[in-house]
DNA sequence: TTGAAAGCGGTACCAC
DNA sequence: GTGGTACCGCTTTCAA
């Protein structure tokens, strides 16, 4: 039981707690942390320790802690900017779960725009940044972006850039230099002095484009959304669309290919819808299920005939692309398991002297369903 | 320019800074922090000490920064257990970013099971933690959890549970015990010691019941996700339809409910769809606009009409509520802004003294479409 | 079996 | 204008 006189007085330490029990600080910290190296403490004396911390709801200070120890066992992972899809969410969170059971304790933390550095003093209001009259904020006039110090400010074991964030190679070196053992970079295969997990989305507009050609459609739309956050997502997949075309895997077929901006509103989709007819288009992949339903319902509202007139694929198989009529073929992503990845950081963080690797993290696969 | 040989070594200290600066620790701190109050140090001494600290890639060290003062500008929020709705999503990511404008960084840490407690050494792999022979692992037999712990260790500022987290009045007692200013709960009604942001499921309930209601059904279904990790939500959303009626929103109708479980298939919607003359209802709230497609599109494949045999309701009023043929009626919810939330925890931050209070962050209104 | 003490890296008070 | 220096809370030798 906690002390009922809680909140006020200043935290509990282990000093506390030692004077409560009648024994050292060092005392405490060996019952505690309960390693086999200090099983020479009487039970006696035990059973007084952690019914001292009981009584005071002594928790250990993990910033002291960490001082002390030089190493940390936090894992940094930054947070999207906007709300993502369900698998990559998926994705995330069993990454998460992993590493929690291998003792790392998993933060995210946003990757957004500049702001303080977490000093507790000197809040990032604008107005209390240009006060220092030196060279500029903080130095980094090279690039590294005002998150990734604070991420190194925090000394973590290691570092996850998941997409969209990016990391350059001077926050690399940056992150590197403050201790973290394993920097990795998830997304796209650029390497940076980073450890990589390729998640290329360009495989995913190729596969789309592959199968659409394969149908036999030869002019195809590409749907590229026009909300400005999914830039990440959805430039690789129309360059991987673009690639497959000159890659010629229709088999020199000559294939011509358009881009199509849409907004996730109906407004949009029926607009594009309209002028579908001048594009003389019959084929179309749509980024993701969801523009693909929404660009399919304003296509049929508008009489153009799926997939007669035009064959529509979108991609991440979501139960929307299931709903539809004609049911929605869509380019499946099958993202390697949070346990694979968990390891993977693990071996990193024990091993850090290895040379940045990368690891495929993504494999995808057309579902065929009836709209293409 | 960070230095080239960047890895190898240990992180660079204040104290290396100051030596290749050639002055002492403070005036390092002094430049580095750049108060108004150190505004005595010549401009030479500033140009070398930046330079030096530039030159090194130095990173001032959070942990020993918080040791030293005592408070950190760390809030924690609990991420979510499963892939939450987009509007949710936007609702976290807001805050988070006007948090950061305050001076606050902003970590989200899962709430999830047990495990470790992030302690250096120590992992959570299983057969590690029963080595200490004491009462059981590390205390807390009143029911605190161990990601609570967690949270205490760092010593944030505030303490931000999301739903479906849920803190107990002994956590939120451990929390405060560890210096934390603001423990707030987002979420049910329920204080617990707390500050609260009310957030009630149930009002999503309600609303929609006393609208099927009013356009006159009495014999309403109510969809219960069988996806375990909703529960949060879906409880609530069906205890407050319950609600409604209880409470003879109806004009003192009597109104019969009934729950209906329902998975995110095709084959489990198909299944309800069978048996649904048997169920013998004319409205169905379906807890979320997704599972109303499934179900809608179900009914219509099994030649029930929408809204002349039933009217169906969703909520969340997602785009997807108005692809579908009827548009589907909507409940509609309306959260805070993350601007102000991020307001109200600063608040608290600042005067940790007030006394819990609640405030409403979630307003709900029907949009009524073409299905009821 | 337990205690004393030396730091981990930064900050800020008080001298010089 | 700058440099000592005493902490913050915890871990971990080394003695006793």
């Amino acid at each position: 039981m906690t002390d009922p006189r809680s909140a006020s007085a200043s935290p509990p330490t282990s000093a506390d707690v030692a004077r409560r029990a009648g024994v050292s600080r060092a005392t405490v910290s060996y019952v505690l942390n309960g390693a086999e190296s200090s099983a020479r403490i009487s039970e006696a004396t035990r059973a007084r320790v952690h019914a001292a911390a009981d009584a005071l709801g002594y928790v250990p200070h993990a910033a002291a802690r960490a001082l002390r120890a030089g190493a940390s066992r936090m894992v940094l992972m930054s947070a999207p900017h906007v709300p993502a899809g369900p698998l990559y969410a998926r994705f995330a969170h069993e990454a998460q779960s992993a590493l929690r059971l291998l003792g790392y304790t998993v933060a995210h933390v946003a990757a957004g725009a500049a702001g303080d550095t977490g000093i507790p003093g000197v809040t990032g209001i604008p107005g209390v940044t240009g006060d220092d009259g030196g060279t500029g904020a903080s130095g980094n006039e090279d690039g590294t972006s005002v998150d990734v110090r604070a991420w190194a400010e925090l000394r973590p074991a290691a570092a996850v850039a998941l997409p969209p964030t990016v990391l350059t190679p001077a926050d690399v070196t940056l992150l590197k230099r403050a201790g973290t053992r394993a920097v990795i970079t998830v997304g796209p295969p650029r390497v940076a002095g980073a450890h990589s997990l390729t998640m290329d989305q360009r495989e995913v507009g190729s596969a789309a484009v592959a199968h659409l050609v394969e149908r036999g459609r030869r002019r195809v739309g590409v749907v590229v959304p026009a909300e400005p956050g999914l830039d990440a997502f959805a430039r690789p997949r129309l360059a991987g669309a673009h690639a497959a075309v000159a890659e010629g895997s229709g088999g020199g077929a000559d294939v011509r290919m358009t881009p199509l901006p849409l907004a996730l509103t109906e407004e949009s989709a029926a607009a594009l819808a309209a002028r579908w007819p001048a594009l003389g288009l019959d084929a179309v992949f749509a980024y993701n299920d969801e523009y693909a339903v929404l660009l399919l319902r304003a296509l049929q509202d508008a009489g153009v005939r799926v997939p007669e007139d035009v064959a529509v694929i979108g991609a991440d198989d979501l139960l929307a692309a299931r709903l539809t009529r004609p049911r929605l073929s869509s380019v499946r992503v099958e993202h390697a398991s949070g346990a694979d990845f968990a390891a993977y950081v693990d071996e990193l963080v024990r091993s850090p002297g290895a040379r940045p690797r990368r690891r495929r993290a993504m494999t995808v696969s057309v579902t065929a369903r009836d709209s293409t």
